[in-house]
RNA sequence: CGCGGGGUAGAGCAGUUGGUAGCUCGUCAGGCUCAUAACCUGAAGGCCGUUGGUUCGAGUCCAACCCCCGCAACCA
């Protein structure tokens, strides 16, 4: 295998309730970034998976009357059927419970910085809720969500990490070995830890947390989240057991993750693997968060936008596109369904879809979908496609479709300027040359869309009598460039985004 | 209090090193008929949060202030 990797991880979700758009946003925009470097012609391993320890999760087990390992059993399920459903890309799929890949793995990694020095026995001050079974965080505390329970400050003996240890290889990681994405994420880091980091607890007590991975050697204790969940990313990839896979994956290509969980990605993953001797990922990929109709999406409220809702009146393209176009790739972004349904209909109904149907006809018309002759004219410039891949290489999503985009209008701008129907009948010959060089751009642009629209371009691909996109033998340059040869036969014309009434 | 992000046409956003303010959607008016009543062209619409400063000239630099959002460490 000569091909260059590429490892791209998502966080692993908590598997304490359904899957939520926010981690669909974040699926699909690791999705878009697998496929466009299995475009590249690499080795892509993309991994993601579910969170499955701590006491939420055993306690909500334990309200629907279920074992722990039935509950995470079936959420994880979700996941998985949700991923499918969005049509994720994803080689691997890991999960905490896995006591083959992940224990070990957990165990390791726990083992080897306890050796090094990097885990000491110390204590944890803090809050406790009595009625939940759970810690809670001093924030949680005072935003008053626990007045009618009983909390109580305990302090009890917890391993703790030596992340102070770490101040200044992070200081010097961050936005050079370790690039966040985008970089004023790596600034706010950078200012969290000026006066230097604090350790963190590695454990809890076995008591009170039942349901985690045991800390070697000590019983008492279960592995905290941050020293189970995060060695996710290694485990997958062979830590413990496959030692070749691992050296071939590792370091990280793209670690995509939410701004919520930054610090712990940017702060206390990197210090642990700079203590294991490991190299650091490469880039974090920080995404913003989804509004619905403006506000922040709660239960309370009841605007929660469910995935699966979108895809089963939308589809999955449609879906896709929405978050991936119309959310920004580094920012917050709104849902809303007034918003869905402009988006639907002017971009994909209208100016995508519309725009093969229109082509389709005229060359059935013309030359009974027969290709008379090549391109004389590129629609699609050398220009827009290093722009396509300069915003891919940055990660920049919303604005690599944009740039598509341009394209398709530039399209139908062709059709008018070249009006092939009026041609047609004082030069045949040109008219065709016109719907000729559109096909070849709607050609073109089935393979630009692909890390974002993946069906509809192979639709399209089979509309004009191609193959679907196969990345394990692609060449992009070729793909990109080369024509329909001159007696290529064209398929059947169909709608790709029907109109959808609300 | 502190740190980070943001305040630009009705809405959502771009605006590189300072030099006549752009894009998408929406609205209005034309054009076209190949197409999913789709497409194309044009127009209207903005004291670029406020105030002061630097400059021949600032959305773009400096200062102060106002408003919105996030973070404020164990939230899995």
């Amino acid at each position: 295998m000569d091909k260059q990797k590429f490892y791209i991880t998502t966080s692993i979700a908590y598997a304490n309730a359904a899957p939520h758009i926010g981690f669909a946003l974040e699926l699909l925009i690791a999705d878009s970034i697998a496929r466009y470097q299995r475009l590249l012609g690499k080795d892509v391993y993309f991994l993601t998976g579910t969170d499955e320890h701590g006491i939420k999760i055993y306690n909500t087990a334990q309200t629907k009357g279920l074992s722990p390992q039935q509950f995470v059993d079936e959420i994880s399920n979700e996941f998985k059927e949700l991923a499918s459903k969005l049509n994720i890309s994803y080689t691997d799929f890991i999960r905490t419970t896995d006591r083959n890949r992940h224990w070990p793995a957990a165990q390791r990694v726990w083992s080897q910085l306890a050796t090094k020095g990097d885990i000491y026995l110390g204590h944890y001050q803090g809050y406790y809720c009595v009625n939940d079974e759970a810690y809670i965080t001093e924030t949680d505390y005072k935003s008053g969500a626990y007045d009618n329970k009983t909390v109580i400050e305990l302090s009890e003996d917890n391993y703790m990490f030596k992340l102070s240890n770490y101040t200044s290889e992070l200081q010097s990681a961050i936005g050079n070995t370790l690039q966040v994405v985008p970089a004023h994420r790596g600034k706010e880091i950078l200012n969290f830890i000026k006066d230097g980091a604090s350790d963190v607890s590695f454990s809890r007590q076995q008591d009170k947390l039942p349901w985690g991975i045991p800390v070697p050697d000590d019983n008492n204790h279960v592995m905290y989240v941050w020293s189970d969940a995060l060695t996710n990313y290694i485990s997958a990839i062979g830590y413990a057991d496959d030692e070749t896979k691992f050296n071939r994956y590792w370091p990280a290509d793209v670690q995509v993750i939410g701004k919520d969980i930054l610090r712990f990605h940017a702060m206390i993953w990197p210090a642990m693997l700079t203590g294991l001797g490991l190299q650091l990922p490469r880039n974090l990929l920080v995404h913003g968060f989804i509004t619905s109709s403006g506000q922040k999406m709660s239960k309370s409220i009841g605007n929660v936008v469910s995935p699966n809702d979108l895809i089963d009146v939308y589809g999955v393209d449609a879906t896709r596109y929405y978050l991936l176009a119309a959310i920004p790739t580094f920012d917050d972004g709104d849902y809303s369904p007034t918003r869905m349904q402009e988006v639907y209909t002017s971009n994909l109904a209208n100016d995508l879809g519309n725009l093969v149907s229109r082509v389709m006809t005229l060359a059935n018309k013309n030359f009974d979908g027969i290709i008379p002759q090549t391109p004389d004219h590129h629609i699609l410039t050398d220009e827009s496609i290093a722009t396509w891949h300069q915003y891919f290489e940055e990660f920049a999503i919303d604005k690599a479709i944009g740039s598509v985009w341009e394209v398709v209008r530039n399209c139908n701008a062709y059709v008018d300027a070249t009006k092939p129907w009026e041609l047609s009948k004082t030069d045949q010959n040109a008219a065709n040359q016109a719907i000729v060089n559109l096909l070849h751009t709607i050609k073109q642009l089935s393979v630009l869309l692909y890390p974002i629209i993946p069906d509809t371009c192979n639709q399209i691909r089979h509309q004009i009598g191609l193959h679907p996109i196969n990345t394990d033998t692609i060449s992009l340059d070729s793909e990109l460039h080369a024509s329909l040869p001159v007696g290529h036969q064209l398929s059947t014309s169909k709608i790709l985004f029907p109109r959808i009434e609300t």
